[in-house]
DNA sequence: ACGACTTTGTGCATCGGTTCACAAAGGGAT
DNA sequence: ATCCCTTTGTGAACCGATGCACAAAGTCGT
């Protein structure tokens, strides 16, 4: 199910991929300031990871550096946002307008580069028909025929928990195949479907636990057994 | 920096630690469904991973299962809970009350079991006295006062880009080593201080990234070289 | 034109995490 | 009491990611 030998490695691991969007904001922020050029060490201080993983990083999309000098500002950041697929526009939608969906759709960070919001759908007849972030909230039941007509190609999840699964599988039925989830559940895709998910109470808890090592730190010998 | 053999051996992976509030879930909803035991198998299914990684990552914590029987629901959900220090109650502020300040101040799940927000802070005087989610915003200049007279030892980073490093090292100052981020920079903490970072816009960029290649998929044969 | 210096790109050792596969451990039936 | 069946807990192979350390490649000054 794989072409091991397929022209060149055109498979970019995963973690890498999660690492770009750091190193492109940390280049925006370079180009701002009129920054041209950058060394590895540099451009790894700002993204806060080591030097030498961020040069195998980029080294993945291609030799783009100049040994001696280090990368242009400008032109890496072309070339992480092609291969980040942020030179075209996507249309997002976001389901569930409640107080959640409502800071994701005023979030100046979705439009900024890339994306755009283009539709806001939610079940609740008291906030259908509202303008939110310039946009109308339509109702669910219109929800395939808005994802169709806009051409969305993401979804955003915002609804309530015991509703996502039933939006995912309706945006699925129309081609959809990208998901951000923010409802706390886990969701059942079919094969093909990605789904990536954001849980703030996972966030926290991950957080007391340590929180709660280091509290109970050097002197810690209370325990069941 | 380490203590090798002492004791027994208490380091819990990091991986392990960042699934048990899966298991949690997963473990809360079916205490309610009156589910008493539960088999690897199905609460691995429940979370979404596979039943051998959840049987290790169970096994960090200690025996807790019964061979041919399976795991006990409700005492599982106790040594889940205490482990990632849910039996305790932290206490929790939200720096930045815009859209997302005000959303996360809303969010059920904070509160649900062992989180409780007890301070909302922010820096601009309109919404400074006004009242949120049953809390009064109090002023960025009562930060520190706030942090010690609350007892908080856990900071919700909801602030503008610009604002947050400083606001990190003032709550840092008064003690807090626990931060969670949701500026879109890479704060600089001391040692010993830890962040975790929700970063909407890397999440969106990431999609964006596996929807192109599914796009372009196995006819994508234009590319610079 | 050349040599000293800088910085990239990467081979290699290492590490943490995942998955398989199975022996050990318990329950329940006879 | 014994045997069979189920399910846990884990040894061991595997896999991807990390970070060191250095050779290759380029720049800049003389």
């Amino acid at each position: 199910m794989k072409s091991p030998s397929q022209s060149r490695d055109r498979g970019i691991p995963e973690a890498t991929v999660a690492r770009l969007p750091l190193y492109l904001r940390a280049l925006h922020g370079m180009a701002e300031r009129g920054i041209a050029t950058v060394s590895s060490e540099d451009l790894a201080v700002a993204a806060g990871v080591n030097s030498a993983k961020l040069r195998k990083d980029l080294s993945h999309l291609g030799s783009y550096g100049t040994r001696g000098v280090g990368y242009d500002v400008e032109y890496l950041v072309y070339q992480i946002s092609r291969e980040l697929g942020l030179t075209q526009d996507w249309a997002v939608a976001i389901v569930g307008v409640g107080n959640l969906g409502r800071a994701l759709a005023n979030y100046g960070g979705f439009v900024s580069r890339g994306f755009r919001v283009a539709a806001l759908v939610d079940a609740d007849p008291e906030v259908v028909g509202d303008t939110i972030a310039g946009l109308n909230v339509e109702h669910i039941d219109e929800l395939e025929a808005v994802i169709k007509r806009r051409g969305v190609s993401i979804v955003v999840l915002a609804t309530p928990a015991a509703a996502a699964q039933e939006v995912c599988d309706r945006v699925i039925s129309v081609g959809v195949t990208s998901i951000l989830n923010f409802a706390p559940v886990v969701l059942s895709v079919p094969e093909g479907v990605d789904v990536r998910k954001v849980d703030l109470s996972i966030e926290l808890q991950i957080l007391a636990f340590h929180e709660q090592r280091k509290a109970g730190g050097p002197l810690m010998a209370m325990d069941s057994q």
